[in-house]
DNA sequence: ATCTATAATGAGAATCATTATCATTTACCA
DNA sequence: TGGTAAATGATAATGATTCTCATTATAGAT
């Protein structure tokens, strides 16, 4: 069983919730880890066929998000799919094609980063929101769809 | 009937489109530009509650998605909400509360919105993308959930 | 190592949002 | 006014997600 340096933490992170970081929990943590952007359960269940079947993938998601260990992200046709947490794969920014529906992963330099985080800052000390974070969705035609 | 000016704009989008604006369509589009944030179809059928059934509701959003008269939002829980497009409502941003899922449009001051817009700019020429549009998501608690 | 209480799993049923179907009604235009 | 295509309403079908419950696996106590 593979044992990545973001696996200790997902171990380390799931002990701290109290919930138990089993066999098939640690294969679609291994699936999502390989991922270069967002799966959907169904796609995680299809890349673990006969292995963990589909109701546990989703109960498996639901725990990990709960632990703080993925993150969803909502697209069309009311699909939901799930990625590594921000504090796991680092903080990134998502292109989105607005024919196909994929997305795709991105990470802002560190001086345009700063300059987004500039904009976010004032938006929240004008609202009465709390804000926790923050996400630019780029729109467009990827190179498939352009 | 109501008259408004975006009104005048979405009968000639949709005589563009080949469609009709029809009553149920043109009710549909009315609680839109009342709203102050993205609508479910469920949310819009009970606002025209007796008027407008919700398969009616979900063939209209189609059409007038279809036409461009209105944008999808993906959400939680497999919800997508609509508004207005933004040659119609103006172009904004999202606070979505991590809490309850509730959307909250806010506008961003001229200058903000050109740092963003450099953002924006600047990962479009980095990336093979056909950059169309952009929305900053500010992810956070609302006032109701804080 | 064994027992026990509790957590996790698997299979399938149930639910919820959304889409498709089809018979009926409405609106445009000759 | 009549004919034809578009739109509607009720309802069935679909697809993603959640729930249920009987079974299995696990951590900790003995």
């Amino acid at each position: 069983m593979s044992v990545s340096i973001q696996d200790r933490q997902v171990e380390e992170r799931l002990a701290k919730s109290g919930v138990r970081y089993t066999g098939g929990r640690r294969q679609v943590v291994a699936v999502l880890e390989r991922a270069d952007g967002p799966m959907s359960a169904a796609e995680l269940a299809e890349e673990l066929k006969g292995r963990v079947p589909v109701s546990s993938v989703y109960r498996t998601l639901a725990v990990l998000e709960e632990a703080g260990v993925v993150e969803p992200h909502h697209g069309a046709r009311g699909l939901t799919r799930y990625e590594m947490a921000e504090w796991l794969a680092g903080h990134h920014h998502h292109l989105v094609c607005i024919e196909c529906g994929a997305v795709e992963d991105i990470q802002l330099s560190r001086s345009l980063e700063r300059q987004l985080e500039t904009v976010v800052d004032q938006v929240s000390a004008v609202s009465s929101f709390n804000a926790v974070g923050h996400s630019l969705e780029v729109d467009g035609r990827c190179k498939r769809c352009r």
